[in-house]
DNA sequence: ACTAAATGTAATGTATACTTAACATAATGT
DNA sequence: ACATTATGTTAAGTATACATTACATTTAGT
């Protein structure tokens, strides 16, 4: 199972769904369901939306049980 | 464009391609694809090969023109 | 109350990640 | 020379990421 961030950092930054996805080049849909946990994206996405929100892949994605902290 | 160090690591490691798929639960012909730069993998299965090897994602993939150093 | 923007969600279609099976080749060990 | 192991690669099938369209609900602004 996959966790991620992406709904917090998303409003932190005050983007919509539609902002990012349009940064990222994907649909906001696709957003949608990242946030949702609904699938696993892939890691070229990954970096494209952790590069938006300046942090690490580690840090906005990681799997059941293997937090950091 | 996605570019991988996973060849790299995987010989630092002493891992044959079927050593590093079966720790990481897909098929080695998954591990040679990746390494030929074939395709994205999921952030799932990323986030298993670095922790296979330590290190984070993003030191293990980039994107085209994005390299950290 | 009305409108517009943002989100949730569902259906269907396409692209691509990943599997399975197979065959070829190179390298190593006996 | 033979067997074994690792890798390259290809073809065909399955699973899933992602697009497109559409409609309903919520929220903010007037």
């Amino acid at each position: 199972m996959l966790h991620n961030r992406v709904k917090e950092l998303r409003a932190r930054f005050g983007f919509t769904q539609g902002d990012l996805g349009e940064r990222v080049g994907v649909t906001r849909q696709t957003i949608s369901f990242i946030e949702k946990g609904d699938f696993s994206p892939s890691v070229s996405l990954a970096l494209k939306i952790a590069r938006e929100f300046e942090i690490k892949v580690d840090e906005l994605f990681w799997l059941e049980g293997d937090r950091k902290t």
